[in-house]
DNA sequence: CCAAAAGTGTTCCGTCTACACCCATGG
DNA sequence: CCATGGGTGTAGACGGAACACTTTTGG
């Protein structure tokens, strides 16, 4: 104990998690009933206290891996959240991290277990303390990002067709996109990749699969979309 | 004490304030050497510890005018910073805000009295601990938000001729602009007036002098440049 | 054979970009 | 009278938006 803060006091750090699906056509968001006080029985987002041995990242990481059991999960930082009286219970500061996660990785069991689900945006409830302020700017931040990231693949499965693809990007950003220009966009994209599958689920008479090429990829690259 | 969360650890949790002004055409920060342990004598942003009964905000605008003096300054979060061995003392979590001051409305006794001074972006120095990356994140963030959003006049006197506000256009987006364009552009800005003055202070010709209306300017307007 | 989704080009219009010269004035 | 920064317009290129019909096939 070197003591160079001593005079200082600490407060609580806590992290929670956004967690952005896509699935029939409509942005999903995992949310549950807290189980403990305060607040509990109230919609909220799922979260949990940063330890001292781990970083944010690190805390939000965990969070989402004991939540999803999935590891390489797409994740940004939203922001800090820090009114005095934010939390019900005691001063909390928070760190919101937003994620994107395909619903299909995810099974039901481990939704059960945690109660959680997934909830469309449009039918979001109100959400413990400040949870729904965090969800807006998350989506603020999406909104933004989907132009200039190659974010919406996070959403869907490695192969999917362009019309998945386009229903992601209206999702995201509530509003109609042409088929037709939409297409010609992504056929510029080169690391947007037509594979020689063809899916056949969707429709009678099939739509080539597509699949995101991270390596082509690369982040000084002039996206656009 | 109710005690909600005892079982989880706390941690200190500081601000840091990156504040960008602009002089003789360039984009400066305000930095100082630290005074006090750890890292007395490297270059630092200026800071503090966040106090049980203020919030974040609160805790950057107590430090912001305990180091300037002013009240109304236009500030942003950048973000949240957790690496566990990011402060060489003790586990500290920072929340970095980004300032935008006139360096005009700040007097060079209070810079004295704190030991800070403004250095031009070319030649900022290593900093303490991860200042420089939150410095990094907060150019990136005025980059893409000078666009959309009237930042520029914040940096700027109330009055001022397009000539200096093609210049902070510059020194944020590092690149040169045609002044054609810029002042065609700015004319269809309906909240960017232009008022009888001149300033005579930078040609013998004599340039007006523009100011920015706030009040014209509302959020939902569709502001580009 | 028909319903349902996949796939495909062209035209128009507005926006961005490149570019060069005259003006007013203080020293 | 000249050096210095202030101020102005146009033409061509480019990119985004609007728009409708044919194809395939399972049921």
């Amino acid at each position: 104990m070197t003591g160079f803060y001593g005079e200082h006091s600490k407060v609580w750090v806590s992290v929670d998690c956004i967690i952005f699906g896509f699935d029939h056509d409509k942005l999903k968001l995992l949310i549950g009933k807290r189980q403990m006080d305060p607040g509990r029985g109230e919609w909220s987002l799922y979260g949990g206290f940063v330890a001292p041995d781990e970083s944010l990242e690190d805390a939000a990481y965990r969070v989402l891996l004991n939540l999803t059991g999935l590891k390489k999960i797409y994740m940004k930082q939203v922001g800090a959240f820090g009114a005095i009286d934010r939390d019900p219970g005691e001063r909390v500061i928070s760190v919101a991290y937003c994620a994107l996660i395909n619903v299909n990785d995810y099974d039901a069991h481990l939704q059960e277990e945690h109660g959680v689900q997934w909830v469309s945006l449009d039918e979001l409830p109100r959400l413990y303390s400040d949870h729904n302020e965090m969800v807006r700017k998350a989506i603020t931040l999406l909104r933004r990002r989907i132009n200039t990231e190659p974010l919406s693949f996070n959403l869907l499965p490695s192969l999917f067709t362009l019309t998945q693809l386009q229903h992601v990007y209206e999702a995201i950003l509530g509003e109609e996109i042409d088929k037709r220009n939409f297409r010609k966009r992504i056929k510029q994209i080169d690391f947007i990749e037509k594979t020689e599958l063809i899916d056949k689920t969707t429709s009678k008479r099939g739509a080539a699969l597509y699949r995101f090429n991270k390596r082509a990829y690369s982040e000084d690259s002039t996206f656009k979309l």
